[in-house]
DNA sequence: AATATATATCGTAATATTGCAATATAATAA
DNA sequence: TTATTATATTGCAATATTACGATATATATT
């Protein structure tokens, strides 16, 4: 065990999972918004000073990131630029402007 | 090692993280999911039917979204009824919109 | 009180995540 | 070609998460 159980899943519980679980971490979302701070026009390199961890740490968030779909990089001759996914914020804000108009609708508040 | 190290983020990437974190479980959507759908009057012993997990999983989820501030629960006689609590999900929603406005207002798309 | 029902907790095995030193890779500069 | 610089990958130790059987707890019912 210890194995998550993703396909007794729909494809959509999925997704959202592993964006929410890549945000899941006080160093990535301190990412993100270094991302915001500097006109998402940033590379690794400032990422690494900004944050109070080693080098192969920040790289592996940034990797994760990625992967999730949040952030995207593009090679800028020696450094590498990222920049945030509208994408993956945009299917998020979806799901929860979702459920608070769910739950504003049919004042769905039981306790 | 594999410590994360909270006290290095502020309390709002912290307090970010920690309710994303709760959502990164297809579990724990599915359960967000269920309760919008069933007017978010559900007991327990329902989402336990509805998930392909045994008992015990679920309640340690259910523990994990409420220790997240995303649910909440009351006694019901012999039941619990769990509930969506919209500070939580208002919280989340901010931080996107914001990211959102940040990008569109500023044109910044560097990849 | 004894039983039934609903949920929580404990214990534990399997797996995943976090963090970093050491090292590799890849692109520019000398 | 040989540095230099920027980022990624590897390997590993410490810790966390996931899942579930067994068991505990707490409320109703008989």
């Amino acid at each position: 065990m210890g194995l998550t159980k993703t396909e007794h899943f729909t494809t959509q519980q999925n997704e959202l999972a592993s964006i929410a679980k890549a945000l899941g971490h006080p160093a990535r979302v301190a990412i993100i918004e270094f991302l915001l701070k500097t006109n998402n026009t940033c590379i690794c390199g400032d990422i690494v000073n900004e944050l109070p961890l080693a080098q192969p740490t920040v790289s592996q968030h940034l990797k994760e990131l990625k992967n999730a779909g949040i952030i995207k990089g593009s090679i800028e001759g020696t450094a590498i630029c990222y920049c945030i996914d509208e994408k993956a914020i945009k299917f998020l804000k979806g799901f929860f402007d979702n459920i608070l108009q769910n739950l504003e609708a049919k004042k769905l508040n039981c306790c």
